[in-house]
RNA sequence: GGAGAGUUGGCUGAGUGGUCGAAAGCGCCUCCCUGCUAAGGAGGUAUACGGGCAACUGUAUCGAGGGUUCGAAUCCCUCACUCUCCGCCA
């Protein structure tokens, strides 16, 4: 949520700042509503006041047994009068409230401009990607079953088997470590999230279509960002508690609306699928150097298991909804001779913190944390790019030396 | 799932219809006293939002939401959570 007296002070540079995301915000209908809001909750307070006071001169009037008749009309009225304002002002700050809910954050001044992902910026880029166009996984192994997957549940899901199933657990047990070896601190989670963390988050209101509802108050997280930073919900830190670095693996669920026939073949797009997170809430002078070393964070992990990978900086109309400055870690995928994103890291400045009010206290004043999230990794992806960059073309997967002490193996039989 | 008890400020804990944003203690902060240590004294110490250049001031908040009342921390209803006992269970 962006913070209204920006938007007081400086509507039309907002408005323009959302227009390099392709959000057209709508100036006057702020104005109104924001203008509407002061004047009915100056009067219905106003009207509050007169009605303490009043309650008080009675409460004496009673109590000396004298005459409160006259009072007793003048408080009714201004009860009906209360009434109706307050019920004018609470529907105004939803309506406010809905509008708010609805802006994305502002691009941070460092973005590029663009309108969509063609516009995004290369910044650098690691090791050497595969000449010759590789089998993809699914041709190397027979150990990643979407047809069991199919029965069990349907499509975009994926049954692995043996020792895929095994490397990708050791995957996620060697991100982990790295993860703890950078300092952050490892959660076990609900994968399950309410309305108010979703919220909190920015998935909510506007992509419940991205999301599995389980029922009213209940949904599948699309990613452990929800609940790593809905930890510090409603909460006020010490400056000294600051950065606080979380990490956890969970399971991660999409709907993946609107993406039919958009990679369907094999694990790149699934509704479930399992995800290392690393989540960082921070001084708001130090976000941007700490989305530098999030993002370094889970490059290392791409640079041990010897993976070949490029760093893009997405440009202003490819950002998220919450983020004001993204890193996209994209992994090369010699199936499909591309690099496809691998992990997103970004700095959400107090989009976030405005929305789950987490705050901080400094000089005696409460403040807006930042925060900052990035996959370190997507396991499923890096799973796929193990298999595929390492594949020796006669049978057999070569597994990276960092994941040998995890899998106790040098290399798979496929 | 059944029965009971509870939820008040950073913490402990008073408060059962008005003078309560809330006693007292602890903690914390400022100042005073004291040549160390220890002790003592005075004052201050929640959050959000609104108005004001400011000093300041208004409103709301005692687990959450609704209700009764001129007036609710206090009475009523619903819900959440915590604890104890029983049942069940990984």
């Amino acid at each position: 949520m962006i913070d209204t007296n920006l938007i007081k002070a400086n509507s039309k540079d907002i408005s323009e700042r959302l227009k390099l995301r392709n959000y057209s915000f709508d100036e006057d209908l702020f104005a109104n509503l924001e203008a509407q809001r002061k004047k009915y909750q100056t009067e219905t307070e106003d009207l509050q006041a007169k009605r303490n006071t009043l309650s008080k001169e009675y409460g004496l009037l009673k109590k000396e047994g004298k005459d409160d008749t006259a009072l007793s009309k003048n408080i009714e009225s201004i009860k009906i009068d209360l009434d109706t304002c307050s019920n004018k002002l609470n529907e105004i700050q939803s309506s406010l409230k809905e509008f708010l809910l609805d802006v994305p954050n502002l691009p941070d001044d460092s973005v590029p401009s663009g309108v969509d992902e063609g516009s995004n910026k290369k910044i650098r880029e690691h090791g050497e990607p595969a000449i010759l166009k590789g089998k993809d996984h699914l041709e190397i192994t027979s150990m990643i079953d979407t047809e069991s997957a199919n029965l069990l549940a349907g499509s975009r899901f994926a049954v692995l088997r043996g020792e895929i199933a095994k490397l990708q657990r050791a995957l996620i047990a060697f991100m982990l470590d790295k993860a703890a070896e950078h300092g952050y601190t490892e959660y076990y989670l609900p994968m399950i999230a309410n309305t108010e963390s979703l919220t909190a988050t920015g998935q909510l209101p506007k992509f419940s279509d991205d999301l599995f509802q389980l029922t009213d108050d209940y949904f599948l997280i699309p990613t452990a960002e929800v609940p790593l930073t809905n930890l510090y919900r409603d909460q006020i830190l010490n400056l000294n508690q600051l950065p606080q670095k979380l990490t956890a693996h969970t399971s991660c669920f999409r709907s993946e609306a609107g993406s039919y026939g958009k990679d369907t073949k094999g694990l790149i797009r699934q509704h479930q699928f399992e995800k290392v997170e690393l989540v960082q809430i921070c001084h708001p002078d130090k976000s941007f150097e700490a989305l530098e070393n999030l993002t370094s964070d889970a490059e290392t992990i791409l640079k041990e298991l010897n993976l070949p990978y490029q760093v893009v900086e997405l440009c202003s109309g490819d950002l998220g909804f919450s983020a004001a400055k993204t890193y996209d870690l994209e992994v090369w995928i010699p199936s499909q001779e591309t690099f496809r994103e691998i992990s997103s890291c970004s700095n959400c400045t107090e989009f976030q913190s405005r929305r789950a009010k987490i705050r901080f206290k400094e000089d005696g004043v409460s403040k807006y944390v930042h925060t900052l999230n990035g996959s370190a990794l997507a396991a499923g992806r890096a799973l796929i790019a193990v298999i595929e960059n390492n594949y020796d073309q006669k049978g057999a997967i070569n597994i990276p030396q960092a994941l040998q002490d995890y899998t106790k193996c040098s290399s798979i039989k496929v």
